[in-house]
DNA sequence: TGTACATCAGTGAACGCGCGTTCACTGATGTAC
DNA sequence: TGTACATCAGTGAACGCGCGTTCACTGATGTAC
């Protein structure tokens, strides 16, 4: 009996989470259209095809539902980094700010919202634990990459450095006035790139 | 007539100007007290003792006001700051740095709008003129203040990656987990004064 | 000086809207005996 | 195999709230003759 009522359990526990990723990819859809700060429940219902009353039955309330949105961005661009390092590409600081940047760039709402949770950071205990968890993944990668084999205090400042100047370029020229995505798109990375170089070469002397 | 009919018209002006300056007063004090977007017509009228549909003879809508207000507070940063450049304070990029980064984190609602603004972007066209006209004003005295007498392309992007930089520092930092204020603020200064050592090195050095 | 009129600050009450969330209910599926 | 019961996904309609903004009005002050 144990084992049957487990694979029966698990496989509803299973499809409860297929249902909770179609209501979070309906949401993170209207994220790609408008501000996620507009996109309400009743029109993440309807993106997904069901009532508004039966998101209810998998998120206990909108903000968990878009914290939860936020985590696996945290998750896909982390995997990609891993796998990127792993194979031997994204040596150089440089080009690891490159793809963070075009990443951030790409998938616009998911900086809005990071954005968003550290500005706001009104955030209940369970999630914000979650969110720092996430932020702190991320910081982790700037420090893994520029330490080397050799983790150090100064390192670790290099890093927070470097995370937060990407961060400030991507929200400092974002409207740009007067300039094409493209135009905005080529500065950012000209910017990220001149900052990594003397990051790395401030790193390297000193 | 006529010179008699403007000094009185003159006055009535100011008068308007002064009662405009404090709604606008109302509602920096409420920023000071909690986040700008959550603060209500309703509330600045009790605070500045008016009615609220009183608020309309002085501004069309909200966001006017709050514009308004961001002005108002990058006028006044500006002029700090020219002040102590010219009093022979403030010579090298650190120090400027630092009151920059001083400033913004005192006056947090600020930067709060700042971020906003540049967040969303969604103004109408003469409110995202003024804007845009703070911005760039802000912007140009980093790159007065680096260029010393030669301007140049590359200052101007050394400029650029400052602002950016400290931008990004303000947000990345703001709400590090677990931390004080006072060290979340030293740990910014911190990075702050590294990054404009390595900015200035590296401008002078190529 | 007195009178009729224009201007404008200021107001309380109401409008209308959109939102997140809850409620009472239906119907399908699984479980126990 | 049949029956009574439990579980749970899913739903449409409604609740309640707070918000920005508008409206019709009062009363004070300045202007013209």
């Amino acid at each position: 009996m144990a084992p049957k009522r487990k694979t029966f359990a698990t496989l509803r526990k299973e499809e409860r989470k297929a249902r909770q990723g179609i209501i979070v990819d309906a949401a993170e859809r209207l994220f790609g259209r408008k501000p996620f700060e507009q996109v309400s429940m009743r029109e993440i219902a309807q993106e997904a095809g069901i009532a508004v009353s039966s998101i209810y039955r998998y998120f206990p309330d909108q903000q968990s539902l878009f914290v939860e949105a936020f985590v696996l961005g945290t998750q896909e661009i982390i995997a990609r980094v891993d796998q990127r390092i792993a194979s031997g590409q994204l040596s150089n600081l440089s080009d690891f700010s490159l793809m963070y940047l075009d990443f951030l760039i790409e998938h616009d709402h998911y900086f809005r919202m990071m954005t968003h949770f550290m500005l706001d950071g009104q955030l209940s205990g369970p999630l914000l634990e979650k969110l720092n968890q996430a932020t702190r993944s991320i910081l982790e990668q700037f420090d893994r990459l520029m330490a080397g084999d050799s983790p150090s205090e100064r390192t670790r400042q290099h890093a927070h450095a470097m995370f937060a100047s990407l961060n400030g370029i991507l929200i400092s020229f974002r409207n740009y006035p007067g300039r094409k995505p493209a135009e905005v798109r080529s500065h950012m990375e000209k910017l990220a790139r001149l900052i990594a170089s003397m990051c790395e070469s401030h790193h390297r002397l000193t």
